[in-house]
DNA sequence: TAAATAAAATGAACGCTGTTCATTTTAATG
DNA sequence: CATTAAAATGAACAGCGTTCATTTTATTTA
């Protein structure tokens, strides 16, 4: 009486395939550019099969959405230990910006697209991208516990160093940062590599946040 | 002999007639809904016309861009007088996070999509853009001259800021401050207005960075 | 004014997209 | 082996951006 519980099984691999192979595809091409039949080529069924198990492309990439954040998840919150949890935010910023400009189509899917936002409303995808962000809410509540950062609200200050950080890497992505390369403005910091830019940007702003060490 | 001038005139007439026309249908609908058939039926010619004014929807889109930049400027420069820099500073952060919330669409092309980027790199388009980004350096170099932001390098930090507001206002757009509203966050900002939340963080922001005045 | 020429505007047609569904293929059951 | 159910297929459809032979309009010449 296995036969039952054996298809769920293969029906629930070949959903995990779908998505794999989509994610894929998507770390380095635009949504545009990857189409339902490209990703039936790559798991090597035809592009009906893809709408047996995912009723449109806006659900099957809120799929790979889900995806993208466990993977994004997986890596940020790798961070060093430290007795200081300044220096844990510091990381914790810094190894968002790399994700994301290493990522950017990733990136696009979690935080820019418009697409498969409508469609989650109150469904639990999203819960990797949730638990990063409690991860944040709760070092920045070990900073101001601390007395290391300029703070007394947390969480809206939590939302600001997301934003913050979030802007630096999407203006990136949208390549807005290029007016920093050619002759259009000309200040200091047109020599600096872009990537580099966010890097040091974000530290600095961290140095501005931070509240000295007591001796 | 006016003729060829008259002709030329009209042709230019044509081409404001046709930016101006997509520019409206920009401001409410989404790139992807905005095609090509619509903007002709606006203006009241055929597709293929548009195709001898415009080389391809990217150039047009350019334009639009170009255009959203200038109204977005008009807009946002428009700062009361002050004897303190930093309030201007304060009121241009608010003025960039109001215009981009009213007008999502315009915002997404002007800073978000991908699209007409790659064709720019360095075509002077984007002057408006330029002149932006030129008064918020100016302006925070005042702050900083008058001894009122806690800050070193003025155009590191005008990027820093700049970075902070397009962030709160590209999230907001790509509905990912939505997570506020529902239950899958419990914070204290979540029964806020996610609009006036990111008004009042922007003020937050100037108030941490701010070196109070001397007496 | 009429004919000839140049310029501008047209919209059907092309290859692409996401999506559907009648048909075929495969697997499970009697 | 025959029957029935399930799964996979890919041609077909409406929409997109784009092209170009054709038609319409405007200008110049006879």
């Amino acid at each position: 009486m296995g036969i039952q519980e054996r298809k769920e099984r293969d029906k629930e691999e070949l959903r995990r395939k779908i998505i794999a192979a989509a994610t894929e595809l998507f770390r380095e091409e635009a949504y545009d550019a990857v189409g339902m039949r490209k990703i039936a080529d790559k798991v090597e069924y035809s592009v009906g099969t893809l709408y047996l198990y995912y009723k449109d492309k806006d659900e099957l990439f809120l799929a790979v959405q889900e995806e993208a954040f466990r993977q994004a998840f997986a890596y940020i919150q790798q961070l060093p230990e430290t007795d200081d949890p300044l220096e844990r935010l510091h990381g914790l910023g810094e190894r968002y910006v790399r994700y994301g400009m290493e990522n950017p189509e990733l990136y696009r899917l979690m935080f820019m697209m418009e697409h498969p936002m409508q469609a989650l409303s109150q469904s639990d995808d999203w819960r990797s991208g949730i638990l990063l962000h409690q991860l944040l809410t709760e070092i920045v509540q070990d900073c101001i516990s601390a007395g290391r950062l300029k703070s007394d609200d947390p969480h809206r200050m939590s939302f600001a160093l997301w934003s913050f950080v979030h802007g630096m890497v999407s203006l990136r992505i949208s390549h807005r940062l290029d007016i920093y390369n050619g002759e259009h403005l000309n200040c200091p910091l047109c020599g600096e590599d872009v990537e580099q830019l966010v890097i040091d940007t974000n530290k600095m702003m961290m140095k501005i946040l931070e509240v000295p060490k007591q001796l």
